[in-house]
DNA sequence: TTATTTTGTTAGAATAATCTAACATTGTAG
DNA sequence: CTACAATGTTAGATTATTCTAACAAAATAA
């Protein structure tokens, strides 16, 4: 059995790992504001359960259990969210602290009629990718905005770190998934864009907000 | 700020209120699957809180603070169960362990929300009232169907111990909220009762189940 | 390479929620 | 009005989760 506790901590793992599937306490212990020796005790009593790698002075890993266990934990996270938007009427900056609750919730016949009624989605509302009752994450590759060029057509596919304050501010610039965005030219200084979208001509973006954007071209 | 476990107790106690508003440890700690010794701490603890009135000895009672908060984990335990029966397509046997979790959920939109789709419905899927924002509840007066006599046509309005074992044998027999009964005669060696109703001009139910159908006249 | 900063661990304590065993009070049946 | 049963409380322990303070290792800078 999987406490609530638990399951926060193993979706944190599974959102902050690298392409080594690594992360460090003090990455975890800030993404969970939980101070390390807390997060160093809880890994080590998950190792016993089997869910992560733990060795002293060595990054955790997720064991293949433990990344089925988080996957199915980001799976409910992101079906809830799906619902309250889709099927509720709540803004894509709305559900995330919602969902952060719904996703404990134990029953398995719950989230699979949520995911019968969205006709068995494979993105959430921000873009992220659902995983299968299985765990399995089906791999989607995005490029960020800030790494394209002038002249580049491309399509906001994702976002990424989706605050409610940055999903606010895309709803003010009239930004959401599916935007087609044409990238005019780049400042050199900040690294902020000018783009022209829907009926903007010419709005520029900074840097920060670019690197948020992941996009498609084509 | 109120644990989910408190959530728990104060629902129970709200459950449990007789007329007087007078609930025993012992009954308290049956319902929750809780030793009494535990109950009690706990009761100490609410009564710190000014939730609860507790004296050494004497029936416990919740405060108008205590009454109003516990009304509003009902409503938002009843709330989920109509949204899970009339918008998800659970059956009305189904509901109540999803809605156990989701009950603890805390966002006042997310609950808001639900009242709004489902057009702020008075009454949840077994015909209990559903307290309104300030915790007040619109008293319903059903009479058992076990005081009803020979004779008498009455309409199934409400079940109570709602398990789900109940429920399905009510589907099973296709009772539900709504069903006209006709009391055709009441056997006296066991008072069950042989009625008619739907397409079924003469089945028996026993005491147990006339004593946990809600009816109302006319 | 030595000093400093950052990261991570250990030790010890706190809070919430629960339990069992033992004791006390209340209620009930003769 | 006792005796027994039922109900309720106290004491002490356990588990889960968290913290601070102190120490240790690793990484980085000088
Ligand atoms: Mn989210
Ligand atoms: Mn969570
Ligand atoms: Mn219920
Ligand atoms: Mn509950």
């Amino acid at each position: 059995m999987i406490s609530l506790t638990e399951e926060n901590y193993l979706k944190a793992l599974f959102n902050l790992a690298n392409n080594a599937g690594e992360v460090n306490v003090n990455e975890l212990s800030k993404q969970l504001a939980i101070k390390m020796p807390t997060v160093t005790s809880m890994m080590k009593k998950l190792a016993e359960k089997k869910l992560v790698y733990y060795e002293s002075y060595k990054p955790l890993r997720l064991t293949e259990k433990g990344k089925k266990e988080a996957a199915l934990v980001v799976r409910k996270h992101r079906l809830t969210e799906m619902y309250l938007v889709d099927k509720m009427g709540f803004g894509w900056e709305e559900v995330h602290d919602i969902a952060e609750q719904v996703e404990h919730v134990r029953s398995a016949q719950f989230f699979d009629k949520i995911d019968e009624l969205l006709g068995f989605p494979k993105l959430d509302p921000h873009g992220a990718p659902i995983p299968d009752k299985n765990g399995k994450l089906a791999w989607v590759s995005y490029d960020k905005l800030s790494n394209c060029h002038a002249g580049d057509i491309v399509k906001v596919s994702a976002v990424i770190h989706t605050s409610s304050e940055f999903l606010k501010f895309l709803n003010n610039r009239e930004i959401s998934l599916g935007t087609k965005i044409k990238i005019k030219s780049i400042e050199p200084f900040d690294r902020s864009m000018v783009v022209s979208y829907g009926n903007r001509p010419a709005d520029t973006l900074s840097h920060i907000v670019c690197e948020r954007l992941l996009v498609t071209f084509g």
